[in-house]
RNA sequence: GCCCACGUAGCUCAGGCGGUAGAGCACUCCCUUGGUAAGGGAGAGGUCACUGGUUCGAGUCCAGUCGUGGGCACCA
């Protein structure tokens, strides 16, 4: 008698060991047809699994999260068939679910061309309709070696040449396709259909760029053909943000081929900029830092001095001028940071010394690695370098982590993650010196009674950090903070203060930045609001448009008006009707639009309408004013977004 | 850096088997002075990324370079 627990805590009985399909049977066709696998206590198997003892037991269909792992993960091998089939010559190698999907590496000498993969779909439909159940075998694992090794799939057998030797081995079997697999799978490929083969890319086996290159097919899977359509709405809904797109169409800034990784920041975008850069200087005020600037280009021996030539030298732009002398391009700005505070004698009175400084930097980036405002090998830093007694360290912490999440807020990320990684492998500094770095951080953390992951060994070799992780309105994650302690520096550069006895001691220094990179952080920001950002970081407030030219001179006087009350507004008087400057100026997307006719220009008003098209009647600018000062002080937009 | 794809007017894109370029929007001018998402007409605008090759002749074929996109690797 085998006993079977289901979720719901129902019980059946079995006079003899059960397969899971037949549990599914017993409990109705319907669940039997969606079935995908099984779960029993806690374990999942396919479901043709024979359940011999009491058990519990859950069925897994297409609506499970695992149940989607297993259709993602069995595309997979119906993808690898259909490879098998058109290109025989093609070695299967890994193919493992991801987000959204699933890939499947390949190894072959000619490439696939973009046209393969229709013929792969075409090909993977076909073997759906044939319906082949998928089976499963056991091996040992020398026997197993043997076998793919005979089949001349060399990666396979390198494959499982690495799983110890004791452990049996499964393979999976669908038609005329077999592949290793630990399991389980659907119980036949004509439970699939609802995928799509998405892109191609060049993948190193193993992960490692000294191996050679195998031939990456990404796919996406769903349970069906509804889900499907949603993602791929989704991926358009994702691609209109796209910060690359709207900065060309907003005219925020541009790329030019002769500046790979450097942007050009049209007047839109730079006003944008100028924002962060304004709020950001007035948050660090208040939070009590100095602001300095360092020069961009430096002498080679200061690069010596902090380590960066002999440790960053592939990433750094250096020049070399007339009289022979090698200079670099500032890739950080810490140096220039420490050579300001060895400047002059500085006691312990002085600590903490907060010094920010907006500075840009140059790294020389791989080529492959550049990315619209993402990635590139030119940005400004939101950077600050705080030096302090290891006794003010935990407190000087605790404020940064305080103004960052304070910062975010105001930008509406909400969900910010923290990462803390500790010493590496590879470091400089004591135990005793880490356990203090480590112990300040994460105790500041503690304190502040905040969630965080732990990355261990993910540490810089100079000090343990933490890193500041964004989730933006569509669900993306974004680094940008980081607050990292420093060893390394203030040794190099013999940095020190004098201590109240009149002894000398090492400053601890924190290197900390909010947004990262301003360049980076702004493509955030366009993504995040989709480009129609709040009054007080849209680059253009306000237009004011004339419906004929008899109120022409009357909107260029609300116009002018409005900038001297400090909102950036702009006037269209063209000859154009109403309806086309309206549509122009909310594609553009303008948060308030003013017209004037015969009427506003009688009563002096002007009438308001915002981007989302909501009409807000007729007022007097006082009135406007109002509003608008109150939500640009608030940040957040009143009404739309 | 590696693999694949792409690079035509300011923007978005057309240009079957090679015969020195086209549309829409934007721009300029003219008509129109019109109350909440495109009024009409005319015009101007391109060394088809760059370099070299094949050819009587090359956006169109070939090679290389640069750049962009998607991945991989990288992001101390």
């Amino acid at each position: 008698m085998v006993q079977i627990t289901l979720p719901d805590g129902s019980q059946k009985q079995f006079p003899r060991p059960v397969t899971v399909a037949e549990v599914a049977a017993d409990i109705g066709p319907g669940l039997a047809k969606a079935t995908l696998a099984g779960e029993v206590d806690g374990r999942l198997v396919d479901t043709s699994y024979a359940i011999a003892d009491d058990a519990r037991l859950r069925i897994i269909t297409g609506r499970d999260e695992e149940g989607l792992d297993l259709i993602r993960h069995s595309t997979a091998h119906l993808m690898a068939q259909a490879v098998k089939r058109l290109f025989p010559e093609t070695q299967v190698t890994i193919g493992p679910v991801i987000e959204n999907g699933f890939y499947y590496d390949f190894a072959r000498d000619e490439p696939f061309r973009p046209e393969d993969l229709e013929a792969i779909e075409a090909e993977m439909a076909k073997i759906v309709a044939e319906d082949h159940p998928v089976s499963r075998e056991v091996m040992e694992r020398d026997e197993a070696v043997e076998f793919f090794r005979d089949m001349g799939e060399e990666y396979k057998a390198r494959i499982i040449a690495d799983i110890p030797a004791d452990e049996t081995l499964s393979l999976y079997r669908q038609g005329d396709f077999i592949d290793l697999c630990r399991g389980p799978h659907i119980p036949s490929t004509g439970k699939l259909g609802a995928f799509k083969l998405t892109k191609l890319a060049g993948a190193y086996w193993r992960g490692d760029s000294n191996n050679e290159m195998l031939q990456r097919i990404y796919g996406t899977a769903w349970a069906d053909k509804k889900d499907l359509k949603a993602y791929l709405q989704r991926l358009e809904e994702a691609e209109k943000r796209d910060h690359r797109r709207l900065g060309k169409q907003l005219e925020l800034f541009r790329f030019q081929d002769d500046a790979p990784g450097a942007v050009f920041w049209h007047p839109r975008g730079w006003t944008l900029f100028r924002q962060l850069i304004d709020y950001m200087r007035q948050r660090q005020d208040e939070a009590g830092y100095v602001e300095v600037n360092t020069p961009d280009v430096m002498d080679r021996s200061l690069w010596e001095t902090s380590g960066h030539w002999q440790n960053y030298h592939e990433h750094m732009f250096t020049t070399q001028t007339e009289d022979q002398r090698v200079f670099a391009l500032k890739p950080m700005n810490c140096p220039g940071s420490v050579s300001i505070y060895k400047q002059g004698l500085k006691s312990y009175r002085d600590l903490p010394v907060r010094m920010a400084e907006f500075g840009k930097v140059h790294r020389y980036e791989p080529s492959g690695a550049l990315h619209g405002l993402m990635r590139v090998r030119h940005f400004t830093q939101d950077d600050a370098h705080i030096y302090c007694t290891e006794e003010q360290m935990e407190e000087e912490c605790r404020k940064v982590i305080e103004l960052n999440l304070s910062v975010y807020r105001d930008f509406g990320f909400d969900d910010v993650r923290l990462k803390f990684a500790d010493r590496p492998e590879n470091r400089i500094g004591d135990d005793a010196t880490w356990d203090k770095l480590e112990s300040a951080l994460k105790g500041a953390i503690d304190a502040m009674g905040l969630d965080y992951t732990y990355n261990p060994g993910e540490g810089a070799f100079y000090g343990p950090k933490i890193e500041f992780v964004l989730r933006d309105t569509i669900g993306r994650d974004w680094q940008c903070g980081t607050l990292q302690v420093d060893l390394n520096l203030p040794e190099r550069f013999d940095a020190t203060y004098r201590t109240a006895d009149g002894g000398e001691r090492r400053p601890v220094m924190l290197h900390r930045a909010l947004f990262g990179s301003l360049e980076r952080f702004t493509g955030i920001l366009i993504e995040h609001y989709a480009g129609n950002f709040p009054l007080w970081l849209a680059p253009v407030q306000l237009v004011v448009m004339n419906i004929t030219d008899a109120q022409a001179d009357y909107a260029q006087a609300v116009c002018h008006e409005l900038r001297q009350r400090g909102f950036r507004t702009e006037s269209d008087l063209r000859n154009e009707k109403i309806g086309y400057k309206i549509r122009a100026r909310t594609l553009e997307k303008i948060p308030y639009l003013l017209i004037v006719g015969d009427r506003e220009m009688e009563q002096g008003t002007v009438a308001v309408r915002l981007r989302d098209g909501t009409d807000l009647g007729s007022m007097p600018l006082d009135v406007l004013g109002q509003r608008l000062a109150r939500e640009v002080a608030q940040r957040r937009a009143i009404g739309d977004n």
